[in-house]
DNA sequence: ACAAAAATAATAGTAATACTATCATTTGTA
DNA sequence: TACAAATGATAGTATTACTATTATTTTTGT
């Protein structure tokens, strides 16, 4: 029996589940690939359903509009991470360590999990550093917190908050600070690729400058 | 003679300088407003026509779509945010005091300023924080850039990231840290008043207390 | 004051987008 | 085998993002 990794998704974010049909995981997965190759603003599902070879309407019974399908991935995502971080860091007991493998993780490059044979970790990752904001920069972001599309990132920041509170339990804030390495984390990247003068990175392009960046950033806010 | 402040902005961006004529500022007016309240996805050349009292082909004179209106409003901003930055701490001495006081005029909500009749900057300042992002996450964000639509952000930084090297020659990243303290300034206004768990401001949502926690991470990482 | 030029208004039209609806066919399962 | 569920094929609508044309104002130079 070959393992796959499930990621639990918000049930009110499709119609279908994607996870359950063969079109389904065709839909996570061309999307990904368009997505990332023309950017959200011209992806359509008509598109999308010429690339998987189905029709539009066929699309639309998965997915309400594009913008639940592209929280979904990203959401997904978030998941996929906060499973990552708990894998990679059970072992380390040193807070500070534990937080440095977590910038880390959030930082780099990911790599293509090939436990989940379905999405390409390393396209959702560029999707989240060039349209991840876009998921809750929108007017209807109250409502689609009430429908807890939000949650997997929160969990996320909460898990890297506490992590932040045990390296200094007197730090005044942990969820800010959380959400601000995540953030930052993508931003920086976007820029060094395609603003480079808003920031000091080198033409390497290496995430590690990245890295140190927000070490320096993190560890000397917490330890003050 | 009334006293107004004219920002310099890049020719490229328009068709017809919508500064010069009184549809043109109706234009810039209009257009804040309706993509303060309906969100620059459902703000279409239609509906600011209509607003205004013109028609569709009206607007097109002066701009080519609606992203490029929005760059240009964006960068007015800037120009904006960069002269008040140069009259509001023109006479301090202190490099310190300066970096505090640029990041306050950053991190608040900016009051309208009567000297610009046509612009109100602090539905400005709402639209930066809500939609500043989308300016740049785009796929021609490379050719946008060889057009010098991000100059006035990029001075911007520029600007910033002196005052950093003023307080710590020897700081590392000066313009990663500019463009950080910016766009956290606006994400966690935003987080604090969509996402507040994301933060740690109480209910009373004052700008203080993102001022404190930028301050915090600031002047600890460049006095390290 | 008058003609020429420039700007605006009014209208129409097109291709693409973001959907909804219907019905026939295939596939999975009791 | 029979029934439901999923898919495919097709059509249709309102809105968006434009372009084009012509008539009417307004501005400007002499």
């Amino acid at each position: 029996m070959k393992l796959e990794v499930q990621i639990k998704m918000n049930q009110t974010l499709f119609l279908r589940d994607p996870e359950q049909s063969e079109l389904g995981r065709n839909i996570i997965k061309h999307s990904i690939q368009l997505i990332e190759k023309t950017g959200f603003e011209s992806f359509t599902f008509k598109k999308l359903a010429e690339a998987i070879g189905t029709t539009e309407a066929g699309i639309y019974r998965y997915f309400e509009n594009k913008h639940k399908l592209l929280v979904y991935i990203i959401s997904w995502y978030w998941g996929w991470l906060e499973f990552q971080i708990g894998y990679q860091t059970k072992n380390v007991q040193d807070p500070i360590t534990k937080l440095k493998q977590v910038i880390t993780l959030l930082a780099s490059n990911v790599e293509d999990d090939l436990m989940t044979s379905h999405v390409d970790e390393s396209m959702l990752h560029q999707i989240l550093i060039a349209e991840g904001s876009k998921s809750y920069l929108t007017k209807h972001v109250g409502e689609d917190n009430k429908q807890q599309y939000f949650k997997p990132y929160k969990d996320l920041c909460n898990t890297v908050g506490e992590i932040i509170l045990e390296c200094n339990p007197s730090y005044l804030y942990p969820h800010s600070l959380a959400s601000t390495i995540i953030e930052v984390a993508h931003l920086q990247n976007f820029f060094m690729h395609n603003l480079p003068s808003l920031t000091d990175f080198d033409k390497s392009k290496k995430e590690a400058q990245i890295i140190d960046f927000i070490n320096n950033l993190v560890f000397s806010s917490i330890n003050k």
